[in-house]
DNA sequence: GCGACAG
DNA sequence: ATCTTGTCGC
């Protein structure tokens, strides 16, 4: 006897059909009521009022898996002020997922984590939630440690999260994942050939498809990220979001619930 | 056959 | 993801 039920092949030949079909519901334009903050100096250049609602709050999603025990990990999620970057609110859960990590399958490991964590903000502070039918009114917007359409099958786990939370995401990477002729190197030259002080690289593959964007947030920092399209954004709102929020490497929302993640399973682990 | 492969 | 402290520099 192989398995029980069913070799690893088919396994994920399910899940790639869940992606095909999730992907249905992609949206990769802007897709949102708010407004993204202007800029100081901008928004002093003419005086007039911000017209409609303003983009406040900004979640950032991420999980941390135990030295000790690699099957029990933290799941978190964090709600940022904008343009403060101040955390408002934050929701963990202990977590041992039922999946291995499988490159290109990150979503069937984490996401339901993380879409339980979602649940357990309606939980803890209803009022975050003036409407039904979206997940996370509060946060407006999540940003997510994972791709978002810069994966094999144009659906990685930002993507997978924003539709079946129906919520606007960013997929923010911090290793490249090689994806149509995409390479490090590559990456790495173009932002070395600037001129000017863009740190900034679309990142268009050898079939012409553009996944997502190179950015560094500084010109001193060597290592760029790997910012992408999860759902209901575009990729220059994406960029634009990312930009007014990264103090250090990795944008606030995904790096504090990086940091605070694995600070939850430190206080817990010495119990076991 | 060999290398690549988000977290 | 995780294994890992101090250290050099602004």
């Amino acid at each position: 006897m192989e398995s029980t039920g069913g070799s690893e092949a088919e396994a994920q030949a399910k899940w790639v059909e869940v992606q095909d079909l999730l992907k249905q519901r992609l949206i990769t334009v802007d897709d949102f009521t708010w407004k993204l903050p202007r800029q100081g100096a901008e928004a002093a250049a003419d005086g007039a009022e911000e017209e409609g609602e303003v983009l406040k709050y900004v979640g950032g999603v991420d999980m941390s898996y135990c030295k000790d025990d690699p099957s029990l990990a933290c799941g978190a999620v964090v709600v940022l002020n904008l343009p403060t970057l101040e955390v408002v609110h934050e929701e963990y859960t202990l977590a041992r997922p039922r999946v291995p990590y499988i490159p290109g399958f990150l979503a069937f490991r984490e996401a339901p984590v993380l879409l339980e964590l979602f649940g357990k903000v309606k939980e803890n502070a209803p009022h975050f939630y003036p409407q039904l039918h979206q997940i996370l009114v509060h946060a407006q917007l999540i940003m997510v440690d994972g791709n978002g359409i810069l994966h094999p099958r144009g659906f990685g786990l930002a993507c997978h999260l924003g539709v079946l939370a129906n919520c606007p995401t960013i997929g923010v990477g911090k290793n490249l994942h090689h994806v149509d002729g995409l390479t490090l190197s590559s990456v790495k030259q173009l932002l070395g050939a600037k001129q000017d002080l863009t740190n900034l690289v679309t990142l268009m593959g050898s079939s012409g498809i553009i996944w997502g964007a190179g950015l560094r947030s500084s010109p001193i920092s060597v290592k760029p990220m790997f910012i992408s399209t999860g759902h209901r954004i575009s990729l220059d709102t994406a960029v634009a979001i990312v930009q007014m929020t990264c103090k250090y490497r990795v944008p606030e929302p995904v790096r504090q619930a990086d940091i605070r993640s694995r600070e939850y399973l430190r206080k817990h682990q010495i119990k076991c």
